[in-house]
DNA sequence: GCCGCGTTTGTAGGATCGTAACAACAGTAT
DNA sequence: ATACTGTTGTTACGATCCTACAAACGCGGC
């Protein structure tokens, strides 16, 4: 078996196949139909379990089946697999989310408790970025070495901040990310303070008015690591402390 | 526990969490945020487990953790968990179906063999029926007495094939299902011959060409069942039995 | 000491995986 | 007609893995 077909095994799997499932209705593909013995000798399937799982596929609505001796089996073609997959997948998730909703408690206070957030991944600190930079009314401060962390969500997000009369700047001492918003309207290039050293491990920071912070450092299993604060002492402390040296070294 | 709690984690369970990993991120919800034991202490979660069950929902990106002693979690908002979910269905989706676009082979002959396919289940029969009338070049018959089977799909269907010059009569007894078409344009509408007993049990009946036929009938665990054929003989002869009889009928 | 936190280990149950045996049937040779 | 062969569809049964669930442990603060 290839390389390629484990990984789209285990793709179905994530979806909520069985490998079995997913091994038969890969086949059935290829054969573009046939019977469980067609199945069976070009799969490590089992005969005798072929007839139970494309019943379970059938079920799913993945293949069809002609009953006839032998039994034969034809797949779905991908587009309806994919339309299929993919109504049951927003049914279940408005099913779920639907009562999550409805219970869930009004955030009191608007975070004012002393809580520093860890994220991992990559695109969820992507999303953090997104969600305290369209959180701030007066100043954003975003910096960064690496132009690959200014995300297209990152770059609309301060545009659009900017444009809405937020005082926009970003910092960074690497052309590639000045450039990138040199034609942005309303968004000021700083360069960072020539006494701070440029850490190689160094991710991004994010200032949204005085009171939220992110700092992400790159590194570790997944990649990219963010902490950050909103409303709290700890992230009006950080700001200040991270500004006011700046300010003396402007002095 | 409510009943519509159960149907929530049966819910997120189709999305391919665990039980457990439902009720934390449901109870971290209703808290807003809270340590190990505020979730154990409102679920049936064991304390022992909220720590390995909250990192694998870190990884997920369904909930941040706050670094500190107790350990404090915190949910992504629902409209952030939904987007994550739908962006690694996505992502699973076309990896698992890139690769059955690339092994899947030309159906040779295109539908020649002497096959008839069962469908079960009502979108499924509206899925393939539009399939059906779709391929569709020069004739259409659609007929049913029940005005829920024509569904929006399957009108649009229609009026997008009448409009290509292909020639579409619907039989129907029942005036509610002939006032739909009233106002198609190209849509020709018939009476059943009066020789035809309505059977109860009788969904609906497709003919497109003189190649392709979809039987249904409603009942049995799945609601509607249809059987289907294209391009073969049984598909041509049926056609021609069901429609002399009718010939005969008018003579 | 005492108590709560976070970690680790162990067991029971369920679902999937994988093997094997079975009756029913069709075709062939005797 | 009978016996033999091979296939089909069904059923049963261990092996294996993961989740659910329970209990114990080391640790640090009060």
């Amino acid at each position: 078996m290839s390389g390629d077909e484990t990984a789209a095994i285990d793709a179905f799997e994530q979806l909520g196949l069985t490998s079995y499932e997913a091994k038969v209705f890969i086949a059935l593909h290829r054969l573009s139909a046939g019977t469980a013995r067609d199945v069976a000798d070009i799969t490590d399937v089992p005969r005798s379990q072929v007839y139970s799982v494309a019943e379970s596929l059938e079920d799913r609505g993945l293949l069809e089946v002609q009953q006839s001796n032998p039994i034969r089996y034809r797949p779905v073609s991908v587009e309806e697999a994919r339309e299929t997959l993919r109504s049951q997948f927003e049914r279940e998730q408005e099913r779920a989310f639907e009562y999550v909703e409805a219970v869930e408690s009004e955030p009191e206070g608007e975070e004012t408790q002393e809580n520093i957030w860890t994220v991992r991944g990559r695109d969820r600190v992507d999303d953090r970025s997104v969600d305290i930079l369209s959180q701030a009314e007066h100043r954003i401060v975003f910096g960064t070495r690496l132009p690959e962390l200014v995300t297209p969500s990152i770059e609309r997000t301060l545009a659009e901040r900017a444009a809405a009369g937020v005082s926009v700047s970003v910092v960074s001492g690497r052309d590639a990310v000045r450039e990138q918003f040199a034609a942005v309207d309303g968004v000021t290039i700083e360069r960072p303070p020539a006494h701070r050293t440029d850490d190689q491990r160094s991710g991004r920071i994010v200032i949204a008015d005085d009171d939220s912070i992110l700092l992400s450092v790159r590194g570790g299993e997944d990649g990219e690591t963010a902490i950050w604060s909103s409303g709290s002492l700890f992230a009006s402390v950080l700001i200040q402390l991270i500004e006011a040296s700046d300010e003396m070294a402007v002095e």
